[in-house]
DNA sequence: CGGAATCCGAACTGATACTG
DNA sequence: CAGTATCAGTTCGGATTCCG
């Protein structure tokens, strides 16, 4: 698991410790949605394997934005949902989101499917 | 030099592919706060390895977020800066920031001299 | 269902030396 | 001053197998 530094020079860079990488933004972005299962995660996102899927889970989970609640069931249940600190993020989410619409407009780069700012803005 | 995909998913997946990685979010921040010269961008972050700087800095300008200006001279001067576009993504930045200081202090992880999203609103 | 463990190549990053 | 070039280390990420 990534520690964190006890010390940064700028707020970017804890920023970048706590959800740089390829999947946590993605994930956090997701999650904010609702709660979703593991399994459920992964059809979300299919590019991921269940290792990075678990791996970056855990690290959200140990800095405390992503909660994990496991239900005592048979089949077992899993459920990931973000802490009251990771929902704080989600304007800044929304934020990117536009500011990446706006790229893929501008360089005529296709987008699918997928929740953008823009549909958030109109809601 | 890395390149775009022709389609995505998400918008989160491009933005991610535009300005994820170490150095990036960390560059334009910094660029945002003015123009910088090559060598004025290494003493304000001597972490970052000439190469790495080169490197980050033609990425951000391929993908048209940064402007470089080469001024003919003995000795050369090569000034960065940040596009329109590039800029747009100022205040996405600063929720970053801000976001990253308000961790910062629940968690008690001290931050050093530099600009911080608080800083900004402050203004 | 929701993982853990292992292996391995690819990608990223840094150190160092050299240059117009 | 503003880079290149080369080499080497490290980490990241994916494939696969196994498990309660």
């Amino acid at each position: 698991m990534k520690e964190l530094q006890s010390e940064y020079q700028c707020a970017i860079n804890l920023v970048i410790d706590l959800i740089g990488g390829k999947w946590k933004v993605l994930l956090l972005w997701h999650l904010n949605e609702g709660d979703k299962r593991f399994n459920e995660l992964r059809r979300t996102i299919p590019e991921i394997t269940k290792k990075m899927l678990t791996q970056q889970l855990r690290e959200l989970e140990g800095h405390g934005l992503v909660k994990r609640t496991v239900f005592e069931e048979v089949p077992p249940r899993v459920v990931y949902s973000t802490t009251d600190f990771g929902r704080k993020l989600q304007p800044v989410l929304y934020g990117m989101c536009q500011w990446g619409d706006d790229y893929a407009e501008k360089e005529g780069i296709q987008m699918n499917s997928c929740w953008t700012g823009r549909d958030f803005m109109q809601k």
